[in-house]
Formats: structure tokens, sequence, C-alpha cells
DNA sequence: TCCTTTTTTTAACAAATGTAAAAGGAATGC
DNA sequence: GCATTCCTTTTACATTTGTTAAAAAAAGGA
């Protein structure tokens, strides 16, 4: 069994011959808390897919602002300077101990769909779930206001208030740290 | 020469012969202003694809905020609706007259994958366009404040004032007209 | 031209949120 | 135990933005 089919997803097509093709193209790394993948000033080459462990990604400016956090189970990258082939303006850092990633270049990625016809199903299909994904990510981020936000992610994952900090909850959250005291505190409409 | 190919782009890849293959599952349509395209409670069906004209989105609560616009030489769908297949919450209305769009459903789109490489190819190249796009928009969204966007958008368009009221373009800013005022009349930081 | 309607701006006030600073709590090391 | 440091909450104040309402300006019709 490949341990690729443990990363990618299958998404409905590919069979253990395709994840047999592609594996001298995609490079599994095991990183250590505080492993820099992603600094601003380079493009950012490569497709992530996350195994297990925690990454993390901020902004470039004073606030450095924390944009986003993926679990294992999902795939991220920059992807204005991946698809766009651009310097990249954010970082993206390991947060967690022996956080297992795969990885595919652009350029590899292409090759494949060209080559192989599972493979561009794939990426079709791969792209559209990130589309929907992304979607929905943003538009949580334009109807919800951060209380709501709040409640969701403890919600879903009470454990996170053990792994980050609440600066840096506030921060993802898109708000002062006050604020959230505040929202926390219930000082703030539901 | 076919006509899809003056409105889906081959990004790189599709020949005249894919167009042929694909004539008969897109649907090119003419559509006047005010013609509803989407509405909230329906499964949005289909991937547009705009040749000329104007259409734009707006959401289904009080607010009617704006959504988005889109012209001529782009694609549009209910990202959320159209991916997961879910009931829509959002209108969509032809803004303008002899508005010229083809139209694929999701199913129809997923047998040219299946059935035609180059089709695959195009569809994953495509989407990760889409990707990228969608992403560069809610990143200005995210980053800029209504004021730069309001400037960069008489910049770029400077017709607009005569096309759209303050008011629509207001809601479009996700501000209150009263705001935009205040931005116009230049009380308002930079 | 005059009246009506629509659009845009202005004013006044209230609510929300950020900044800065202080205080309280928890964890760690000596 | 005590001091230090880090994280979190609280307070005070200023700024921003929304709401409501009124005034001003623009557009259209008779």
């Amino acid at each position: 069994m490949n341990l690729l089919s443990e990363i990618v997803p299958r998404l409905n097509v590919l069979k253990d011959d395709d994840f047999a093709i592609a594996d001298d193209v995609f490079i599994v790394n095991i990183y250590s808390a505080g492993d820099v993948i992603l600094r601003p000033g380079l493009i950012c080459r490569k497709l992530y897919f996350i195994q297990a462990g925690l990454v993390y990604a901020y902004s470039n400016d004073e606030s450095e602002r924390i944009l986003w956090y993926e679990f294992g189970g999902n795939s991220f990258t920059d992807v204005i300077s991946f698809y766009s082939r651009l310097e990249s303006n954010i970082f993206i850092k390991v947060a967690e101990n022996k956080t297992k990633i795969a990885s595919i270049s652009f350029d590899d990625l292409d090759t494949l769909y060209s080559k192989h016809h599972n493979w561009s199903i794939w990426g079709a299909r791969f792209h559209q779930h990130e589309l929907l994904r992304l979607t929905q990510y943003y538009e949580s981020l334009r109807t919800k206001d951060a209380s709501q936000r709040y409640h969701e992610l403890v919600d879903t994952y009470p454990e996170i208030l053990q792994r980050i900090s609440l600066g840096h909850i506030a921060s993802y959250l898109g708000i002062s740290q006050v604020s959230l005291s505040r929202i926390r505190a219930g000082t703030q409409k539901k």
C-alpha cells in the first residue's frame, strides 16, 4: 500500500496504480514546531497535503495577523503565490512537532495532468473542492461577526483553547484581544 | 468556427475538436435586464460563462447586500450551491440587455472530464484560475478598507458612477450610504 | 416652470471596537 | 516561598461607523 494514498484524497477516481505513478513527484516530509515552510519574498512553489499535525499562516505586516490554521486531512498553499507564480507576502509555519506533509510542485502537477487522464480528473475535482472550501471559509468571514465565529470555533474544536493562546485566537478572528475578552465575558451581544 | 470557442477559454489545451465535442452540453442564451438567473431555495445547477453584458448577485436578507458584479469574459455561479449541490441563498440577476451567456451543468461537466482527457485538463486549470481569482477578490476585501476599495473602483471604472447608484455602490462596498458620502466628502482618512 | 420623486449629503446620537495602560492570575524557575 | 514572566481581563478614552431623520440637490413629468 502506497504512502501517498494515506494523504492525498482519491476523490473517487485515483487507483493504487495512479499513486504508484505519482510516487516520485510527491515528497513526504516530517516537520517540527517552528519550521518555516514559506516566507515573504519567496514564490510558493508547492501544494501541500497534511497527514497529521498543525500548520498556520500569518501576514507580513506589523499586525502579524493569523490568516488560517490547517489540520491533518487538509491541503494548503499560498494560493495567490502558487497559482500566479508571484512572490509571496505571507509566512507559513509549522505549529506542532511531527507534522507530516506531502507536497508536489506546480509543474509536476501540471505534468501529471497532461500524462494521466485520471490525475487530470482528480485535479479538476480537487480544485472544485478547494474552491468550495475557500468560498465557504471566506463567506463565513464575511457574514458572521467575531462573536459568532468565536463560539463556533470553541464548539467545533473545544480543545483549541488548550492548544492556541487567546491572543492568537483573537488575531485569527481579526479582532483585538480586548474585544475577545469582552466576548468571552459575555459583555457582548450574542 | 464554433460559437463556444468565443466564450469558453481554451487555457492552452482545448482545440476546435474539443469544442465540437462539447457543443451539445453547453447552452447559449441571451438575457434581458432584470432576468433572474438564480433565486434562493433553488440549487444552482450550472456554471456560467459571460460573453457580453453584466450580471450581479445580492443576498437574500433585508440588507439585499450586493455580493458581486461580473462582466463579459468572466464566469460565475453560486459557488457554494453549485459545488455542494445545496439550496442557494442568493439572487443572481442580469443587469443589462443582450447579456449573452453560455452554461453547462455540473453532471455534464463531470462527464466531459471522464470522457475527454483534454476537458479534464481544462477543468483542472480552469478551477485553479478560479481559485486564484476568488482568493484575490476575497483577500482584497479582507485587506483593504471601504475607502481604498471605493477609490480603486472609480479609478478602474470611472464610468461606473453613471451606471450604478451610490446606494448600490455602498452596498457593494459593504458600508452604509452615509459612510460612502463621508468618504466622498473626504471627511475620512485616506 | 413647477411639482414630485429619487438620490445624495449632512447632522446628531448611540453602539461597537481599537489603543494604551493597569491590574489580576497562572505558570515557571531560583 | 518568592520573584519573574507571560497570559488574560478590566478600565478609560478616542475613533469609527451605523441609524435615523432632515436638508439639499438632482432628475423627471406634467
